[in-house]
DNA sequence: TATGAATGAGAGTTCATTCAT
DNA sequence: GATGAATGAACTCTCATTCAT
């Protein structure tokens, strides 16, 4: 029983749920999704009105009634996609309850993304340089390292307490070093960078494999952990 | 063969050590180092002639005479920061002929950079973001990743070959790991992050640290890596 | 004839005394006295219709509803702001059957205004300015005129009829005078003149006293005019 | 031996006398006197950047770099008109020494402006209008205003001391006086009011025996000023 | 009748660039 | 060789207005 009314102005956050603000919010949401392409596609900096009005078939002056301003909409835009990623990493915990399992999972998704690799990365790249100097994106950026590292940490408590990783390793290092180690391989596979895309060893099994010899992951299951 | 004029316009790279045209060189030079600031400070997209001019003291129009382009600038800009980083970072072997102390010591420089770890750092997301889109700069940063990757290769396949490094570390893999880890961790520098820059254990101290369980090293030179 | 819904789109003018068409004439009313209001504060041209819908709480649509169009609404604005004014002006002519009481009443009123003597005149070279390029303004603006210099007019003539000022005075001058020397000193008091402002003898003293002049009034009543 | 480049952006007020500023301030007086004319002929407001461009001939960011601003411009456009109109009234003393005729020079010059009455009319309500909301504006509108009354204060002054203006006349007010009747009847000459342009005797005129009333000026300059 | 949603038109402003010394 | 003057192009933003309840 949809109501058949055009749209209503965002609201920022709100209304994804409201009775006719579910067409509103289909609106908004697709219009951030058309977006960050864009931005993945030109940079946020070179994002006009006129992209996203193209990419997403909203008049410019749409565009501007519904976010504003250019900088929110790229700042809206952004912070989809953040949440996005971190309603998928919330997703991945779920069909395993073994540790390293789900922490193999979080790395996997962390980066691969949703299975577009390099777009993803450079989209992740206008995001931190975004931030640099925007307040609003730099505080969301530090929500979303924190609950990264919240849930790598977690899982790797989880996985000590089970035995299955050396109980020596702290657990919030590890939640930085795991994040920090995606990140470092993102760059160059944001880049394209021939050394990593062509390894013989894929960017996901290398960062794995390191992250085991970190915690010194019992792989077996055995309750022996790696000497 | 000396330039009896003052200079020509740049031919990019010579005339760096000519007779008198090292005082063009030098002007040069410092309009590079002051766009390099400019651009860390407002980001490379808002880098406008006005604000390298106002920076350098160089008139406009000069500063088109010079590098032709506004696009062109910029890059001039990141290729010459490029080339300080690489030298700062081959610099960094001379003093010790320990690996591990080489080691950490790439790794030192690598994060804390030239001194002034989150300007420097701002600096490098703008790169990466600038090399997404200029073949150029792309080129540029798959051969620092290069040089990086190389220097720490070498380093760690001595660190092996000396006994100091456990013997079933892959060298190549070390490379892509210890600039993972610091590209990483700079990230986060970047940003501001409290988590990091208020962390108990400092950025560096947590990335040293990891690569000593990453590479088993026998810290104290006895010849008994890590278990 | 009592119309029996609200209100009709206003039909300018009609309705004000219609049965339950009272409470839409106020609305009206409300509006224009609003959208008065913000005239003197921005300007007529700077005059929107967020602004006035704002000052009257009325949505924009809805204006759009009852004056139709953004010119018309300030036309109807400055007009109803001119009968306002002319009724001010007649009532002022009553308690005193004296001529020079009349007239100093008259140009007193005329000065001050609604004791708030800046902000109306500011509103009157607002008036003045529109009334400059609309034809339908320009009209209500000289019978404006007209009915002032009218009122001034007979004024004078009864006051010549009564021996109260000299009889060489000719009356149609006198009203061109009159309104011309309150206009004039208008203009200043707008412009917070401080050589007005501030003046020793406040700009109605200054100007009835020269009206008096002008006039060689008998203040005393005693049939002997000045000199 | 004038310098063919082509001209120097501004500098505001200072250039007019300089070498090569000559053409420069042409340049500059000529766009200002034509934006006057589109002021009077549109309105401030409504007067665009691609209004003035058109009536000048100068391409719009032309303007924007000799002014800076839509908003200089106009103002630039009004002070320029003023200093034009000041210079004028102190020329109009000159060809006389008798007071009474330098004071109907005045009043002539003060009505009928550059022979244009109406259209100069239109641009002092624009001028008025104007200053209302600008402070720059209205510092000038006070310094004219000042200089004006000045110019009458001392004509009257002397003719007091010549007798041929009765002693009992107070020349401060005299300023004021004179001035409100000359912008007083300004007002409806620039509104077209038929009441005056049609009038048997010519507003000039009008106001002109206004002020030998007021002044009780002994016209024939016999030493016996009016009764 | 009255109002919120959506959109087109128009204008200012910034900035790289060209031109002429 | 180096620089100031001038200008065109692009983009954001405001605001009246139309449309659909």
């Amino acid at each position: 029983m949809a109501v058949p009314t055009r749209s209503t102005p965002p609201q920022d956050g709100a209304g994804l749920t409201s009775a006719d603000g579910r067409r509103a919010g289909r609106r908004r949401q697709d219009v951030l999704v058309a977006a960050a392409g864009v931005i993945a596609l030109r940079g946020a900096e070179r994002t006009r009105f006129a992209d996203v009005s193209q990419a997403s078939g909203v008049p410019v002056s749409s565009l501007q009634y519904y976010f504003g301003n250019r900088e929110d909409l790229i700042v809206a835009a952004f912070r989809q996609e953040c949440q996005a990623e971190q309603a998928a990493m919330a997703r991945t915990l779920g069909p395993s309850e073994d540790p390293w399992e789900q922490l193999t999972g979080l790395i996997r998704v962390g980066i691969v993304g949703g299975n577009r690799s390099a777009p993803a990365w450079r989209l992740w790249v206008e995001f931190w340089r975004a931030a640099l100097r925007d307040d609003e994106l730099r505080q969301e950026a530090h929500r979303v390292y924190q609950h990264w590292r919240q849930m790598v940490r977690d899982v790797v408590r989880a996985g000590i307490d089970a035995g299955r990783f050396d109980g020596s390793v702290d657990p919030d290092s590890a939640g930085h070093l795991v994040v920090a180690l995606i990140d470092g391989i993102g760059v160059p596979l944001a880049l394209g960078d021939p050394a990593i895309t062509n390894a013989a060893r894929s960017a996901t099994a290398l960062i794995i494999d390191a992250v085991a010899r970190l915690l010194k992951v019992d792989i077996l299951g055995d309750g022996a952990t790696k000497p």
